[in-house]
DNA sequence: AATGAATGAGGCTTCATTCAT
DNA sequence: GATGAATGAAGCCTCATTCAT
């Protein structure tokens, strides 16, 4: 009984603390991490201030996590994308499609983790640094795969997983702060193309993969 | 006398504006706009709170200055920088290298204008947004200019400005955020040569650039 | 049990508003509205500048509430005193006498109410005519009945509510203001012999109200 | 010639000085004490912030002057009015008749002497005290003469001529305060007959004034 | 005489965090 | 576990006053 009732409370606790990261997840994204009040998290998760803090030390810890998991979530899609395809161009086309779709369909969610991070002060500049790091090295690590399988030439990677990041970054950031979104998924295949091209990859080729313009040259 | 003693004291009066906005840019830079008190400006400025506010309305007006000139100043170098070359892909070349030799000598400037806009909070984010929106249709002019030319393929150059600039801006601040910065312009060449190719210019072109590796040539 | 904590807690949090309300009322009362800073309330209430802020949102909501709820108890005993009454000259004579002992007994109430609201600035003004707006018409309902009764001929009874608001206002007001305050019952007599003479009551009826000068029968 | 000069300055000084009072007036009258900062004076009247302190010592001083030289020029006006009269009752009715048509012409006066002292704070509260003791003690004289002159019965004239005063005030201070004004001397027949009423005037002698509704009872 | 820049105390309000219940 | 009251350090801004020129 008393085994189940302390599972019950576990598993409500955790339930309550899920309710507040979501809270604090949307109302971060909405506001960003300085307009947003713990009373305002602990409002959306309809609990009270002192609730938020039984489960969470700080107002940054609640970001940390949520950057963390986030990210964690992100990765996980990507990684799966690619695991998904065998070739390494491919493999890069499947994984910026994935992560554009995921943005595309969480505009919150990108918005936290491209754009808010920097808002929240200097303190998280550790965390962000690292958040892109690992996507830069995400992007370096497949298009090594790619020069090891003779599929491009090779490359600075290090420089270019930053510099394709930063491109599709910049996108992803413009279409979440424009006024009025339009589809994020319009910019794709020009994208994608331009990145390809960048690394030398050929014309014929980026023509070939799906969603290419029809007659592209 | 009257005269020349009134243009003595607008004179100095001058000088204690810029003093501020010297020391705003700075404390700006180093610990964001959030986390920078009007106090800490006033001290860094050698002068008092008031004085700040005698000068400037109101903390935002500060900031909101600082995002204009200095954007100013860097727009202005960049276009000096590619007026003085004739054909189009050398004056993009002379454009990022602008930027980067830019930055590469005023960390603190880039920060301001590329990490900190954000910290700024989401009152700012129509600032930020013209900013980049700013830099990113000037290079979409410069590659409009080239296809014209005929020195590139036709590419859809509102996305590939965004996307230029993201690369740059990324690379950029991964400098500035990275705890042992090294020098900038070494991802230069690697850059420089994503860049151009990305819209399609010949790998020879591109060797034939000044400053690329030497045996690439 | 949660019940009866959350109630005990409830009574608490009541107890403590009071205490911000009346501590607030005495100092606005000595000081004046803008001479009072948020801060001598939260001392003069044993708590903090936050404890304040907890439960009311600004400085002026504290003042509106104070005023409105001042001015409710002084009407209610008005009321009350004159509900006691049948005849109208003795229901007049029961209003002032109340409104006179009451201030007496509560020097700083009347000077909350008649004297600070103006110190309150522009923005009170409202607040301020409302309130005497509300006495006035006060008087000047029991001066309307009171013609409909016969007992006194018609007059412009606003103009009159008005007037005798003023007048005992400022008989009021010099009483608050004076170095020596004296007796404001004192000038009792002489005030209703004054405001009932200015509506036509006969010098017979003044003197046979009670407490009139005893020669005057 | 230095003599001249140092007369043509003094005037100038003279004149300057009056303008600051002026435009100080003005704008305590518009904007009430608090509200009206030094640099707003100094705006109206055209002159810097060094300049308004070079002619007066504080802010304070600027106020307390303007109230003493308005309540001078209005008490001269009233006595004046009082001197062209013969009757006492004639004189009372002059006096008021004097104080309201001031007002009535001098909103922004009005409000400065019987609103805005009050506004001033604490410091001013001796001025206006003395303010209203002077206008309540010149009723009060009045009526002392004309209770010498056997015109109306004895009462007790210093209480009278606070409630008088304040009687007055109020009418004035609520029109003041009004949205749409209106015209204050509509008021004023039923104020007249009120005040002197309430000092045993007959009705016959209050309708043979001038002014009186024609038919009068 | 006048200017305008500078000063700095002080005001109101916000909010992350703590804590008794 | 949860609540809500309390704390107090900051933060931004205003403004009377001073002062060098």
């Amino acid at each position: 009984m008393t085994e189940r009732r302390s599972t019950a409370q576990a598993e409500k606790s955790r339930t309550r603390r899920e309710q507040i990261l979501d809270a604090a997840f949307h109302t971060f994204a909405r506001r960003g991490y300085r307009e947003t009040a713990v009373d305002d998290i602990a409002a959306a998760a309809e609990t009270s201030k002192g609730g938020v803090y039984f489960h969470f030390a700080t107002k940054e810890a609640i970001f940390r996590e949520l950057m963390r998991t986030t990210a964690d979530r992100l990765a996980a899609k990507v990684d799966r994308a690619v695991a998904a395809e065998d070739d390494p161009i491919a493999k890069a086309d499947a994984a910026l499609r994935a992560v554009l779709a995921t943005f595309a369909g969480h505009r919150t969610m990108a918005r936290l983790l491209f754009v808010d991070a920097l808002g929240a002060g200097r303190a998280f500049n550790a965390e962000t640094n690292a958040l892109h790091d690992r996507f830069a090295r995400m992007i370096a690590g497949y298009l090594d795969e790619a020069i090891t399988a003779g599929s491009i030439p090779p490359v600075d990677t290090a420089v270019t997983g930053v510099a394709w990041f930063g491109a599709l970054n910049e996108v992803v950031a413009r279409w979440l702060l424009a006024d009025d979104p339009g589809h994020l998924e319009e910019a794709y295949p020009t994208l994608r193309a331009l990145l390809l091209r960048s690394v030398g990859v050929s014309e014929a080729r980026i023509a070939s993969l799906p969603g290419s313009p029809a007659g592209a040259r």
